[in-house]
DNA sequence: ATAATATGTTTGTCTCTAGAACAATTCATT
DNA sequence: AATGAATTGTTCTAGAGACAAACATATTAT
């Protein structure tokens, strides 16, 4: 049967763009939903039934997904068997902070397997943060080859990268500038490597798999806000798109103009949210010299002071205008609130809520509702490695086999 | 030969999205660009030149586009005829204002074929200008049925519109709430009728054909922001894709937070933009009792006044503070002014400029270049008629034939 | 137990695109 | 003026992929 092709498409060569997109749409699911029966797979994209089952079979012998017994349902009719995500594909996230550099394995799915924190003495260099990633990565290497498929490093930087060559522009409280990081770990850790803002793979996140999964913010449109000790960053999913601009650079509402005559920020402007909402003025005022966010809300929670609550009632007066401002540009579904912005929010959950239906324009007011965010300590993870995943889920086939199994040959005709 | 279909897809049965993509693919480039070779639509498409040829020749006997003899430039080779977009292809715009409804006819390719504008004695309520819209074209009806295939009616209304069902939320300066324009004009017209944001069309209509088209901002980013009698009214363009937002409300750049202590807004809040960059203050500076925005700028490039050039200053500090905003968020490649916004940066040119230098980011601010708008007063017309333009881009072949021809035979095979 | 319902599986057909071979048309060179 | 090189349109064929129909299977409802 089947004429040697005459010299057709290379061996390697892509299939139909057609079966690449739908290859693509049923691993995105799967890994977004984290398990699936086939019968909602053949719902949600509109394929036919015996499509689904061919391309399911595609990616099961790829060893992308893998199928299990129907879970009996109370429901009428064949039990369909459902798909899950291998857990053997996997991609390495790196999140340098200006005391420590944390490395993860995250496998398809999001499920965080490994999480190494790795304390430094102090704020480190690109190179040293590459270092300390390479190294880790090194130690993990054997088990990496030997359980996992690798698509990719991502990096997730608080400050200012482009996404597109993977250099961070300025990284204000690491210190950092012009550093091709992308590059650099890339050659040091031998896998490829894309680098992006933090809270641009924190709102990506938190969409996918936290505060965003279960709301009508699912449609994609929600705005995500992170206060940590050294300032705020933003990220913005506009119809289901990360806001990435001409350079990856979009996003940063920490700079948001809430104040006439406000006191200078680093970078360059006046009255920026940023300088006039920061953690360290609550923590003062709680009295706590060090901590993280966990223990400044359990401070504000306690507190009776009048300063304190002066203090927080002015700091939510102007998140407050940086939201109303966000709110009118995008109309979103969702905003998300993590680190002590949502401490903030838990503290008077009334007050954002009014002064968006007072100050915002009526329409899109109406529809935005804020979350505290939902995926803690494993969000930069679970971002960065999502950098990784997305080539590899616009192109499914495209990646190598798995270690230790036989690729099961293409030809099921005869 | 070919068997007779068993029961194959319904007569009128969608081909396959794949068909339907490429033909949507090359009718959107033949659009936008007005001319364009089948040879350079062999290479913006990358699929193969007979493919193309085919599906030229399915558009062509669609009556969406036509091919001419080549151009005969002076290039080696065989020269390749000339794609158009066939002009009986149109739309219709409507754009209701305070003082008039201007409606027009735009053909593929972005040609406003016909403006008529119709002046009110007083503010237009909605059923008014739906009913001036509904006269006007019943009166080119005959013309219409002659000699156009009319995709539909697009409205575009100064105010926020929920895209999804055509309603205007509010309207403030036409003083309209929750109405269903495009509900109305579709049962009033008798053609398929969409609404949204002036601004937001204004920002596709320059992207396409005005000030975007020939900048890096083709890459799609860009922000549109319109200074009207009325007001300020934006539009963003993000990754080549309009801001929606969950209801289509997105873009609101005009309530934008600009001044703490500022005066009230009708908008609820205080300190916006459109509160402290107005047309109106100008032009009592100027003298001027009435007149537009070609009058304003005339009369201020005239003045020697200082109390002009406070305000002037004073003007373009706000809307400084909103740019350096704006950039710091989209992170775009241009920034294109319209009305008397455009008048301001034409009066000095270098001070936007400086102000993004200095207080908007190292990253986004480098790449962001302001231009002037350059589509004037048929702005309106080509972006409406984009709103009615989209869902025949997306699907060429789902339109009717064009009347006076005779639908050319699908098969093609025998 | 039987019917109804929902879903997986198999098979054949149809549509669409790419590629090869050929034809056409221009510019450049001799 | 003739020839060659380059580019593109045209025709034909083949291969890939998705769908629909028919059948098989597994569960719930009666």
């Amino acid at each position: 049967m089947m004429p040697p092709r005459t010299q057709a498409s290379a061996p390697t060569g892509e299939p139909d763009p057609s079966r690449r997109n739908n290859l693509s749409l049923l691993t995105s699911l799967v890994h977004h939903h984290g398990v699936l029966s086939r019968a909602q797979l053949t719902r949600q994209t509109g394929l036919n039934r015996s499509t689904v089952g061919t391309l399911i079979g595609h990616l099961t012998s790829l060893g992308l997904v893998y199928e299990s017994a129907p879970s009996g349902e109370g429901q009428v009719g064949r039990p369909s068997p459902e798909v899950h995500p291998s857990p053997s594909i996997a991609a390495l996230a790196v999140n340098p902070e200006v005391d420590a550099v944390t490395i993860g394995l995250v496998s398809l799915g999001g499920k965080v397997q490994k999480k190494i924190r790795f304390e430094t003495e102090r704020i480190p260099s690109a190179r040293e943060a590459v270092n300390i990633a390479a190294a880790v990565i090194a130690g993990m290497r054997s088990e990496l080859d030997a359980s996992y498929r690798i698509t990719g490093v991502g990096m997730a930087v608080p400050g200012l990268v482009n996404r597109d060559d993977g250099v961070v522009r300025h990284a204000p409280h690491l210190g950092w500038r012009n550093e091709p990081v992308a590059r650099m770990l890339s050659e040091a850790a031998g896998y490829p490597c894309q680098a992006a803002n933090d809270a641009s793979l924190g709102a990506e996140a938190e969409l996918i798999f936290g505060a965003g999964a279960g709301t009508s913010a699912g449609q994609g449109n929600l705005i995500y806000l992170n206060g940590g000790a050294s300032g705020i960053g933003g990220g913005i999913i506009a119809d289901g798109q990360l806001l990435r601009g001409a350079s990856g650079y979009a996003g940063e509402l920490g700079h948001t103009f809430v104040r006439s005559g406000g006191s200078a920020c680093h970078c360059g402007a006046t009255g920026c949210l940023e300088t006039e909402v920061s953690q360290s003025r609550l923590m003062e005022l709680a009295g706590l010299s060090s901590g993280d966010t966990a223990d400044l809300e359990e401070a504000l929670g306690n507190s009776r002071s009048a300063a304190v609550d002066d203090e927080v009632g002015r700091q939510l007066t102007y998140l407050g205008i940086a939201l109303r401002n966000a709110v009118n540009i995008f109309n979103p579904d969702a905003i998300v609130l993590d680190g002590f912005l949502g401490t903030l929010h838990a503290l008077a959950p009334a007050s954002l809520d009014a002064i968006l239906r007072s100050q915002a324009m009526d329409g899109p007011a109406g529809q935005a509702k804020i979350y505290r965010a939902a995926l803690g300590s494993d969000l930069m993870m679970i971002g960065a490695a999502e950098l990784a995943f997305t080539p590899f889920l616009a192109d499914p086939a495209g990646l190598g086999p798995t270690p230790g199994t036989i690729p099961a040959p293409a030809s099921r005709t005869g």
